[in-house]
DNA sequence: AATGATACCTAACGGTTGTTAGTTATGGAG
DNA sequence: CTCCATAACTAACAACCGTTAGGTATCATT
């Protein structure tokens, strides 16, 4: 048998990687190993395809990270809003926060390659594409604000705590976890609830209770 | 006057930017724009030298942003040991935890490159020098745990918090707060007395006080 | 059976990267 | 004045980067 030129199969047509399995594969490299140490060759690699087939579904990098940045928010912004709204009428304060950490830690730890790459890459990409990715932030953004406002106009939260710093301070640190979680010590939903603790009474010790 | 070649002084010799030199510079750039957005041209041009010079100093890219991550991590150790060691004798629980929360603070947003370019960039280097950085901050992750042990025993901390777990969420937020601190916004000191205030008490608003 | 859109491939481009080898200028010590 | 260590410099290397142009295989529709 002579070589023949098999024509092996030849990743495409029967069932494509298509835009979507890229920015899959784009938003799991992101999450494991930064935006830096992932160029397009080793997201098509992995993708099993080309470098340059990657253009038939983007224009450039900056596109699909910038893709990766805005699902991610809206996948958490999502979680935390439908957690938040799911509860009974007359839910309190309490329990009402600690749904919504327990929404954003479930997504970034969970849920989402795409959220825990937003928290990962957004500090590591270019100015621009920080500045296309901002629209969607801020509503997030303004989520938290509002629901937060609402809590310490019900007199649930100590007044003297500016909103703004409250939530860079509470999402800060729950997005910090993603540098040290690690699902075989321990599940999500109980690191939830620790934070839920911990932000709510603090850490000292109390008389009461 | 014929173009004379006018020996230009060539920034050498007379005072050398030095490993210091070049150590200041990059742990600057890192903390500026991150480990992937700085080459070593750019490191060398800020100096003032040629990129081939670095290697006088340094055996390697590497070897430089190693330099940076371990003084990062004995800055705010010192830091954070004296700042403790410093107080009077008998001083309360919750006025040593709020100076050691100050100390982690001040050395991150006010005093050292090297210490807030070590947390910018930890995450975004390569798997060899994580590991080489390992011992110096394992370092300063047991004098945390030794301390928080110590207050925990005295009854002064809640006894059914995980002590290591606790570390990582405090050293976490703390760390958290380079993305966004503005000192324009705010002294690095008030946002300490912010940090303690909402760990040692919660935001919950409550009846006593 | 021919057509045309879809989803890929090949091959190359100019630019940047870390790194190396060999060279040169300065200034203090003998 | 000569010598020598110090601290630079120049010039190039192979590897890798994002990106582009043009070609090709597959499949549903006609």
């Amino acid at each position: 048998m002579p070589e023949a030129a098999v024509k092996q199969p030849t990743q495409s047509a029967r069932n494509p990687v298509g835009r979507e399995g890229v920015l899959d594969v784009a938003a799991r490299l992101f999450r494991e190993q930064g935006y830096g140490a992932v160029s397009l060759r080793k997201i098509a690699a992995t993708a099993g395809i080309k470098a340059g087939s990657i253009y038939y579904h983007f224009g450039s990098k900056d596109e699909i990270v910038l893709a990766v940045l805005d699902v991610g928010i809206q996948v958490v912004h999502e979680s935390m809003r439908q957690a938040v709204s799911a509860l009974p009428a007359g839910t309190g304060a309490e329990a009402t926060l600690r749904a919504a950490i327990g929404a954003h830690l479930r997504a970034l730890l969970d849920l989402s390659d795409y959220t825990s790459a937003n928290v990962r890459i957004f500090g590591q990409v270019p100015q621009s594409v920080k500045d296309a990715n901002l629209p969607t932030r801020r509503a997030y953004e303004a989520e938290w604000d509002a629901f937060l406002s609402r809590l310490q106009d019900d007199g649930a939260l100590r007044g003297d705590v500016n909103i703004r710093r409250l939530r860079l301070m509470l999402i800060g640190a729950l997005n910090a976890t993603l540098d040290w979680f690690d699902p075989d010590r321990g599940s999500a939903e109980a690191l939830s609830r620790t934070y839920a603790n911990v932000f709510l009474n603090g850490i000292l010790e109390r008389q009461d209770t």
